[in-house]
Order: C-alpha cells, then structure tokens, then sequence
DNA sequence: ATAGCTGCAAATGCTTTGCAAGGCC
DNA sequence: GGCCTTGCAAAGCATTTGCAGCTAT
C-alpha cells in the first residue's frame, strides 16, 4: 500500500534495529529519507515537506521526536549555526562546516581540511565532548 | 573572580557616540552594564533582569533591539550554541569558546590557547567573515 | 496483551513587530 | 519641532507536550 521506493538493501532497518529503536512504519521512512542517500545536512521542517512529498504521512511533532531519538543514540549529530534554526548531520564522524551566511546553507569540511594545532585542556572535572569548528563565509 | 569595577569615566558614552547610536537614557544604561565591567556573555533575559534588578526601566523588546543595534555596529557579537537561545559577547575580538553543555554557560578561550592550522580556502566567490571554535564540555 | 508510538492541537519559549506616546538634538 | 526611541502587548516561529487512539512484538 505504499509508493515507497524498495532499495534493496536499505540500511534503515538494520540501524534502527542496531540502537534499539522499535522499527515503526514513520521512523523506517525517515530513516530511509535520511541515510539511504548521500550525507545531508537537515531540518526538521524539510525533512517533514519531503515525507509529505514522497507520500509518507508523518506529523510535523514525531518528524521532531524522531530526529531527537535518532540524534540520542548517535545516529544523527545536531548543528545549531542560527539561532532558531537546528540543522541535523547525517554525518557522525568527525568533520566540521562552512556555513553560507547569507543563504543559510550547511557544507562539509572534511576533517583531513583543517587541522587544530592546540586544543586547550578541559577545565578541572570536565571532559571535552567535542570540538566544533564553523567556518562562517559571506559574499 | 574579580567584581565588577567602577570606572570613574564610563566609555559608554564614547562607544556609543562613535558608533553614532544617539545616548538615549536607556541605551547608555544597557551599555554601561554591559561594557563598564569585565568581558561578559550574557542573554537578551539575563540583560533585562540585570537592568531591572539596578532600577533601570527598560522593556524587553527594548533589549533585544539594542542588542542588535550593538551588534549590527560591531560593538557586541552574537553567539549561538543552542538552539533556541543566543548569547551576546561583549568581546569582539579573536577568541574562541567553551560551552557548558550541562550549565549552558560560556566561557573564553583566548586566542592564544588554540590554534588552527589549516583553515580551508573559501569556496569560489565567498569570503571567510569568522572562524568560530566551540569547544564543548560535559562532565 | 501491552508497552511503546503517533497524530493532533494546544502550549511553550524566545524573539520580533506595530503603533501610540515620549525623549533627544 | 521633528525624527528617532521606547513601551506595551500582540504576533510570529520553531519546537515541545498532553493525551487519546494505534501498532509492533
């Protein structure tokens, strides 16, 4: 009953059966939405338009929650360049962005790009959960 | 650390009739809480409270305007490490970050104590206007 | 069967805006 | 005086939540 395109061998339901997280009809959708391609780099507002485009019908507050599960259990990372706006990574490992200031848009730097020669020592008690580097460009 | 020195010459006034912002009453107090003291980051709400908490009326939507003005005259700059919450840093110098993920506090890290090695060429056509470094701690 | 999901709509939190009144030059 | 600012309250957005009904195992 759904116009879904079958790959294959998606690697939806192997990563959601991986974290643990029950394989219901939206998330196996979203999932495939989000990892059966390319790296991208996303909103919860477009990812929610393109499941409504590709005949998945999925509310705007579970595109949300999910996005939220997925980046809990490490699938996705959030990115936050803007305030009120959240971009989610499709990509986990480690590599930092260019972000286009005047039209909003995220783009990988490869980690092999940019190189931190020193990074500072957490303060007392603290651990550093990650290094974060934005390249802001306009023009 | 250190508290919060009265200067017997405010540069308030200075910055702002550089910036050529006219010194209204509530402009120069936001200003002088904000640049008589040490370097800050502070929130458009924390401001406010900080405002009303020295007998100074000024509404929120008054803070959040000169928040901006500031901004937009290079006298402030804006910090966006979560979403849905923005920060403004009374330094505007060449320095980087490292954010509290539990407190959400930020804190400086100066520029000394880090360097990159490598920044990537801008792509064609654009420029770099900022590289910015989030050094985000847990524990 | 039942614990976990989902949809909807209402609620929230931060930020911006419209407009009349007030203040600076 | 004239124009820029301000205050208030209402509007705006992105996101979250409460709850009744649905679903995967």
């Amino acid at each position: 009953m759904s116009m879904i395109t079958i790959r294959p061998y998606s690697q939806a339901l192997d990563r959601l059966r991986a974290v643990g997280l029950r394989p219901t009809r939206q998330r196996l959708a979203l999932a495939r939405l989000l990892f059966d391609g390319c790296d991208r780099h996303i909103s919860a507002e477009q990812l929610h338009t393109e499941a409504l485009s590709t005949n998945i019908r999925v509310s705007l507050a579970t595109v949300y929650n999910t996005l939220h599960q997925f980046t809990g259990v490490g699938l996705l990372r959030e990115i936050v360049v803007d305030a009120g706006r959240s971009y989610f990574d499709t990509n986990t490992s480690d590599h930092h962005h260019f972000f286009y200031e005047n039209s909003g848009k995220l783009c990988d730097i490869p980690a092999e790009m940019i190189a931190i020669a020193k990074v500072p020592q957490a303060p007392e008690g603290m651990r550093i959960s990650r290094v974060e580097v934005i390249v802001r460009l306009e023009g």
